[in-house]
DNA sequence: GACCCAAACTAACAACCGTTAGTTTACTGA
DNA sequence: TCAGTAAACTAACGGTTGTTAGTTTGGGTC
């Protein structure tokens, strides 16, 4: 541990997030990293097993964290419509306190390597708990019978988009945003529309 | 012109803007493209300036469509939520007819050099008339008065990733596509709105 | 049949890539 | 005071990168 509470390695790691987020895991050197951390390359060898390896801890810890709280919401007894609320705001807390990992997570996961299949994994089955989420909540007549996978992609690619624009707004606070976001992505922006 | 009426200079930059989809520019190699167009590496260069050149003709040929689109759509006289369900439709379009492209537009732009400055303005010029039109729309009261730039950053995100779905619809039509899109958008997902 | 030229080729360049080996530095606890 | 150790360093490796130079190929035109 230094003086801000964390490991070298861990710093290693957030400061490879925040240039994956700039330029993209392949267009990151080591070289870029070390400079970053004012170390020369071969010193983060030390820390680090391998470039692969920090985008792996950046992907598989969030994926995984994602997976955890669907799990919570899905077998929660609340209805749909909360269950959507609670959902954007996994997002919102999980973006707010990991902006740069996110952007590695939307467009780098395809540079993962071992762990490709069990990202895809947790994707998949994540999109579909959404989905049945949505599904139930039409059958509940909670939600509008429009085309569920048109309602699940329109709903996720905002939340997965929210870390390109979260830093912009650091003025709002992130309950605020969630209730926000909510509002408009569960009623729509049509005015006739009854609150919620 | 081949057989399949496109020059051999269009055919490699439709290839590269889907290895660009699939790995990211910077990942892609020349000889990957080359191989992709079962010619050699250095015979790209009877066709094309430099890599870089291929990511610029993808991207701000993209970018200057949009910015057409909008300039048509915004001086229009037609009402708000008409205006939106025309830029609904305009990204459809688009991203049908240049799905690969979309990917490079929303993913690469970073590692333009030359024309970064020129698409970051098309980029802003783009956004700041969208959210202008949200506002009179909130005036005129033909939208929920909710904070304008969410409104703006939640339809344009999901317009942004159409990319990656399209592929996987390729079943439903441009214009239904557009209009179930348009219909969450902007009526919700609420079943109390009433149908626009 | 000689010529042209677009478009392919082979070979190679200098720079840069991730990573390893071996060494030095600076602090810690006995 | 000195051994131990984490973490930095220098140097270099084999491979890959975008690109250039120079050459060959093959179909169309006079």
């Amino acid at each position: 541990m230094n003086s801000t509470g964390q490991t070298r390695k861990e710093e290693i790691i957030k400061t490879a997030a925040k240039l994956f987020k700039e330029k993209g895991y392949s267009a990151v050197t080591m070289r870029d990293l070390a400079k970053a951390v004012n170390i020369r390359a071969a010193s983060l060898y030390n820390h680090i097993d391998s470039k692969q390896d920090i985008l792996k801890s950046i992907i598989i810890s969030l994926a995984e964290e994602f997976t955890r709280g669907m799990e919570t919401i899905k077998n929660s007894e609340d209805v749909t419509i909360n269950k959507l609320r609670a959902i954007v705001a996994l997002h919102v807390n999980i973006t707010i306190h990991n902006t740069y990992g996110m952007a590695s997570l939307n467009n780098d996961w395809m540079h993962l390597e071992d762990q490709l299949d069990h990202y895809l994994s947790l994707r998949k089955n994540y999109e579909q708990d959404f989905v049945e989420i949505i599904k139930s909540g039409i059958e509940a007549q909670e939600i509008r019978d429009s085309n569920p996978e048109i309602i699940m992609f329109s709903i996720l690619t905002t939340l997965r988009s929210l870390y390109l624009w979260i830093p912009k707004k650091e003025d709002l606070k992130g309950q605020e945003l969630a209730k926000n976001l909510g509002d408009v992505l569960i009623n729509g922006i049509n005015p006739k529309s009854t609150k919620a």
